[in-house]
DNA sequence: TGTCTTTTCCCTTAAACTAGGGATAGAACT
DNA sequence: AGTTCTATCCCTAGTTTAAGGGAAAAGACA
């Protein structure tokens, strides 16, 4: 008996889903909720942990990717399948290193989502050719420059954001980034408001994950 | 009519696959030796490059690993589809971020061989449960910041303190932290106190840097 | 019993960060 | 001449972090 957990905040896919497994004869599902704290909350009462989670990272509260590194930080047997509508590579990099074991790409069939729930017990990762595919290209970009300046180079910053984002990064605060630049703080919230526009972040700690490619 | 290449030094396995693949339609053969060196030369007089590779890289002479290194900087569209026996993750790792496209774990059927050469034409990339598992696993080794509980034992932090660390190098917020353990804010912002006071900081970003620029 | 450690909780203040609004000026390109 | 990009600046409001104070319960240990 496998079992299965639900964190999804689209009602009808959840509904569907969950319909789905409770109709398999080797599926059991242990919990359901549409946000990562809620069932940081149910698992605290019921202490039921599931073999697999079904996530949906494109959820509001808790950022997808970081409710992967938490789920597979304290529980490192949990597989977890990440359920997403983009299909960014970066995103797909992000969530395999931060613990993720497999994608289902919205929309999909529910055979899918059993098959790859089939090849996660058995111990298996299976990916769709596109992810694969940039993933390895990730991969590789990582690999072969590894914190060089170009490192920022597909975010395509600017010269001056690119010396913010690496003082940032450092560890100066904002008010020591205007000091060493020479310009207001003012100019140096400018410049670090346009880099999380490109880097599609919203906190240092976010940027930081990015660009470093961390759990 | 797609261009494939053998460097393979079974001879029977060789003559095996260059009969499939001129029985195939859509398959054309370009050249076929045992030994990468050999084709080095073959390529210096005749120019045709093909579309992809079945490269053997338990092969004597020239690792196979630096032949994917050779072959994809000299034609970098050429794909490659890495023959091996052994299925040890770092040298899938390793052929993967030299270049390879995919893998052919022998011994294989030759329908499985032309699956993967269809998806390589696709653009896309394939690989077994198996390797794919593995080669997450290397990855993640390699871009996780050396990422064990022991990372913290130099600081003698308590257990809940260790758990509080974690989180917040996530990524967490203070107010996540306190959710996702079930404990107030301020109890929080206590252990971070208590943190920071035994590594000796005074700011987040100066533990993310005192954390991960060692050990 | 008294002390120490761990874990929990509260209040408060100051600093730092995030993010929205709007603005000006030079350079570059159309 | 108009648009777009880059870089600079300001104001404001809300959130998050950092650090000081104090307190209390549970367990270990001498």
């Amino acid at each position: 008996m496998y079992l299965i957990g639900i964190i999804e905040d689209d009602v009808q896919l959840r509904k569907t889903m969950e319909n789905y497994i409770s109709l398999q004869q080797d599926l059991s599902l242990v919990f359901s909720c549409n946000r990562i704290e809620k069932w940081i909350s149910i698992r605290q009462d019921a202490g039921i942990i599931p073999d697999c989670i079904l996530l949906d990272i494109g959820l509001p509260g808790i950022s997808g990717l970081d409710a992967i590194s938490i789920i597979s930080s304290y529980y490192p047997g949990v597989k977890i399948l990440v359920i997403t509508g983009m299909e960014d590579p970066l995103v797909a990099w992000q969530a395999m290193m931060n613990g993720a074991n497999g994608f289902l790409l919205k929309p999909f069939r529910l055979a899918e989502m059993q098959k790859q729930l089939e090849i996660l017990q058995s111990g298996g990762t299976v990916l769709e050719p596109e992810i694969m595919t940039g993933l390895i290209q990730t991969a590789r970009n990582r690999f072969n420059t590894a914190g060089g300046i170009e490192r920022f180079q597909e975010f395509a910053l600017t010269q001056r954001e690119i010396q913010v984002a690496e003082l940032l990064l450092a560890g100066s605060s904002y008010k020591e980034i205007s000091t060493i630049l020479n310009v207001s703080y003012t100019t140096v919230n400018e410049h670090i408001k346009n880099i999380y526009k490109k880097v599609k972040v919203n906190s240092k700690m976010a940027f930081i994950n990015r660009v470093s490619g961390k759990s």
